[in-house]
DNA sequence: ATTAAGATACTTGATACCGAGATTCTAGCA
DNA sequence: TGCTAGAATCTCGGTATCAAGTATCTTAAT
């Protein structure tokens, strides 16, 4: 049973506050701690294809959508958790560099559709390749039980949050 | 078994990219939307005390250490993955409200000593307590067996990173 | 004592993000 | 029809972050 950084930081508040019952640390700390080393393999990952995390978000969120690989902004955002303001600034960006296109929404002028191009798509496609393989390599260390456990009890966790 | 976001999420790369296993995904992107959920959460307990997320961090590292609740600013960026950058600009507005103050490293006339003051103790003191509070809160929807195993499984992924 | 190598902290410049507000438009109701 | 409430997007100001570079200092070898 070995030990990682956050059973220390536990140990820690044991003897300064025993009062205190930190256990939910043991879970929110290694959450916060993965998900940046997550982030950073990601970022490292997709950096290969000129995108960083958010950019390649946004594609991805495009791509799994289907044809004709088209979503409003305020779809976007409001699947990938981040503010309106943020959302107009990577697709910018990504328009700049010809990945998407905005293109009018028909039916109301105020609206906009977020297109994948063509360059968008194949970048995407071998992006997308590229992390899943690394996912595949990041958890490695869990055989296939754990991973179907661990994803459960994240599920049950992030459903609560989610209503 | 109820659906989750990320599940959809899933069902859609199943669709249009069936040669692709995406499983990883279930979890990689569930601890994303995850983390993010829980960083608001705790940014919203902390800021009744004045704090930011990083802040809080910053306040509570140093207050587990225990007395004399002094740290070099490399140890607290190291202990909080950030950069030497970040945490020169965390200490700056914490010493700015009077909750740590920087001292002379007595040893080492490079390095710097951030000290709790007593304001910053009585601070983090009440912030860690409703920090609790809120962790348990968050947890609720877990039992007992549940949140050791989930800790468990996470210290697994977590130690593969940390090496 | 001198020097080289490495450690430490801070500074700077660029980027990404959020929240609030502005603009434009739709939809529903009187 | 005319009006109002709300939606969709973008703009703007402020802040947090990182990476790279700078200055200072210690340690160890000569």
């Amino acid at each position: 049973m070995n030990a990682d950084p956050v059973d220390a930081i536990l140990a820690q508040w044991q003897r300064e506050r025993p009062d205190l019952d930190v256990s939910p640390m043991g879970i929110i700390g290694r959450m916060g701690r993965l998900a940046k080393h997550l982030e950073r393999s990601i970022q490292g990952t997709v950096s290969d294809f000129g995108l960083n995390g958010g950019e390649f978000d946004v594609l991805a969120t495009l791509r799994r959508s289907g044809p004709p690989y088209q979503l409003s902004p305020t779809d976007l955002f409001n699947t990938l958790m981040v503010s309106s303001g943020t959302m107009t600034h990577r697709i910018d960006r990504l328009e700049q560099a010809d990945l998407v296109k905005r293109i009018p929404e028909p039916r109301d002028r105020r609206g906009m559709l977020i297109q994948l191009t063509s360059k968008g798509f194949n970048t995407i496609e071998k992006a997308v390749e590229a992390h899943v393989a690394n996912g595949h390599r990041l958890l490695i260390v869990l055989d296939e039980a754990e991973r179907e456990v661990l994803a459960q009890l994240l599920s049950k966790l992030l459903i609560s949050f989610e209503e």
